[in-house]
DNA sequence: AAGCTATGACTCC
DNA sequence: TGGAGTCCCTAGCT
């Protein structure tokens, strides 16, 4: 038989034969063996061919061998001539394949003028210069409360203690304590929520039963600090006594548990609207539940507030007026509502993306900016909520692409940043850093689309998707994987001393097998996290150890 | 050390 | 409309 390999689909090996003996049943068939042969010969000048004899096949008469040739293909589109993978710790991308980060054709990420060095790429959408009596209103009454010169924004720069492998599976999601500062809340795919003092490094709690499948948000009660809500996509709400662990669910949207993956219901967005005292919560069919707080009971019935059928992924109530809500979801949307007057199709506002939305925000202090995150690597920005929303204010390219193995990223505000123009995001694609591939956390000032600080650690080699800034203090907490990070700015952060546990604690199955074979390691103990090319993934939590092998 | 797999959006037919 | 197939930088385990 003869090979009928599409082209598209270039093997990695092929077999040749000496005889041709057999002729393609069909034209195109023979076209396409025709290109391939071609294409062979003409990467046989650059690609070294490794032919190896294998076996006979053919008439007893005269064996024909088999040869298979070895022939260097791209792992991304099969086709020879060039190779797409990691070169030491730079990835180099698929000509044939768009940018990987602003996702057009004609260049690949290494020279996309998106490309983050200095400065993130802005495409700033048309501004329209609008009379309209809103934005007036807003220039008048609201405009003076937004310093025009930025405050100095500190950055945390400096991982100043975590803990690594805390939680069993990836974190999906992180709080902090609404008055406790030194209170870290973290949810993972499992399910399960850890409860961290990051001052006190080693005082942690990981409560394991209050969901059975991944924590997707979490919110304190604003009117009693000790209780937090979680939204989980086992479909149900849980109210947690942090003190106790003991939890009630105030809602259950799969009372009769798995009916298949037609009927089960997960939980994404979730946010509290203090003043009316309800729980706002959404689901992956399109539907928002209420919950009031004080029965802790559902309130009223589901409204469709997104395409029927897909995934409600967040909510946000405006920190000024709560009953204004900014949903977003997989219908590439990201809507605004009216609380007081909310029904199927009843939205103020619909925000289109050209993929799905992981996050909308409004900024938190006026409420009167919104920024989102989409899976089209790009940044949005509408600047005021009373000006023209037809088209966003800013695009901000930034790779945060989506990959189903990873938490979706979400760019966060700075909650203290007066100006309302810093954001935190996790960054996808990895940079090259002294000969580590590390994928940064990116501080972005979108009035601008300045990238103005790239944090990273030798020893976060993964990708951290979560991030969060402390309300007060300047402080951020990052989940990657299944690590907490906590940073802090470089002058604050108390340097990392050798061999010191108290700031960062491993866990996991990896440490207790590496604990085994601890003297084995010796070898290893120069290791400063930059020596190597792009370090095994292996080597990510490895932090303590790394720190403790280093004697004398 | 290579291979497996958890898993989700999207496109195509 | 829905099912099958595809997919570029995962992470952790065997």
């Amino acid at each position: 038989m003869a090979p009928t390999t599409r082209r598209t689909s270039f093997p990695k090996v092929l077999i040749e034969k000496d005889s041709d003996s057999e002729q393609s049943s069909s034209d195109e068939e023979q076209e396409e063996e025709e290109m391939l042969v071609e294409e062979e010969n003409r990467v046989a000048e650059n690609v070294k061919i490794k032919k190896l004899e294998v076996g006979f096949v053919g008439n007893s008469k005269g064996k024909t061998p088999i040869t298979l040739s070895l022939q260097k293909v791209c792992k991304v589109c099969k086709k020879p001539g060039h190779e797409a993978g990691f070169k030491g710790a730079t990835y180099i991308d698929c000509p044939m394949k768009p940018c990987f980060l602003c996702k057009t054709p004609g260049h690949t990420t290494l020279n996309c003028p998106h490309r983050v060095s200095t400065e993130h790429g802005v495409v700033p959408a048309p501004r329209r210069k609008t009379t309209k009596p809103l934005e007036y209103v807003f220039e008048r009454q609201l405009r003076h409360a937004i310093p025009l010169i930025k405050p100095k924004c500190v950055i945390p720069d400096q991982v100043h203690c975590a803990v690594i492998r805390y939680h069993s599976r990836r974190v999906t999601s992180l709080e902090f304590h609404p008055t406790k500062n030194n209170i870290l809340l973290s949810g993972d795919k499992k399910g399960q929520i850890g409860v961290w003092d990051f001052e006190k490094v080693y005082e942690k709690v990981v409560y394991g039963t209050i969901h059975s499948c991944l924590v997707n948000t979490m919110k304190f009660n604003p009117r009693n600090d000790c209780m937090v809500y979680s939204a989980s996509s086992d479909g149900t709400i849980s109210c947690t006594d942090l003190e106790t662990g003991i939890s009630s669910s105030p809602m259950n949207l799969n009372p009769d548990g798995w009916q298949g993956p037609n009927t089960w219901k997960m939980l994404y967005g979730m946010d509290v609207n203090c003043e009316k005292g309800l729980v706002l919560v959404a689901d992956n069919f399109g539907f928002l539940h209420l919950v009031d707080m004080r029965s802790n009971h559902r309130n009223g019935d589901a409204v469709l507030i997104h395409k029927k059928g897909s995934k409600v992924v967040g909510i946000h109530c405006n920190p000024l007026q709560p009953d204004i809500l900014l949903t977003c979801g997989n219908d590439h949307y990201a809507r605004i509502w009216d609380l007081r007057r909310l029904e199927a199709g009843s939205s103020l506002c619909n925000l289109e993306h050209k993929r799905v939305v992981n996050s909308a925000y409004f900024s938190p202090i006026s409420g009167n900016k919104i920024l989102t995150t989409s899976q089209d690597n790009r940044l949005r920005i509408w600047d005021s909520i009373f000006g023209n929303m037809e088209s966003p204010s800013r695009e901000i390219v930034h790779s945060h692409d989506f990959n189903r193995h990873l938490t979706p990223f979400k760019a966060e505000w700075d909650p203290k940043d007066s100006s309302e123009s810093l954001a935190v995001v996790g960054r996808y694609i990895s940079e090259n850093f002294n000969g580590a591939a590390l994928h940064p956390i990116d501080f972005i000032d979108i009035s601008t689309g300045q990238l103005v600080a790239e944090v990273m650690d030798p020893n976060i080699t993964t990708i951290s998707p979560v991030n969060k800034l402390h309300p007060r203090d300047d402080i951020l907490a990052t989940g990657s994987s299944r690590s907490l990070f906590i940073w802090k700015p470089r002058e604050r952060a108390e340097p990392i001393e050798e061999k010191d546990e108290r700031k960062i604690i491993v866990y996991g199955k990896a440490e207790k097998k590496r604990g085994k074979k601890k003297g084995d390691d010796s070898d290893e103990s120069d290791d400063d996290g930059f020596s190597k090319l792009k370090k095994p993934k292996s080597k990510q939590t490895e932090w303590k150890l790394a720190r403790c092998s280093k004697k004398g």
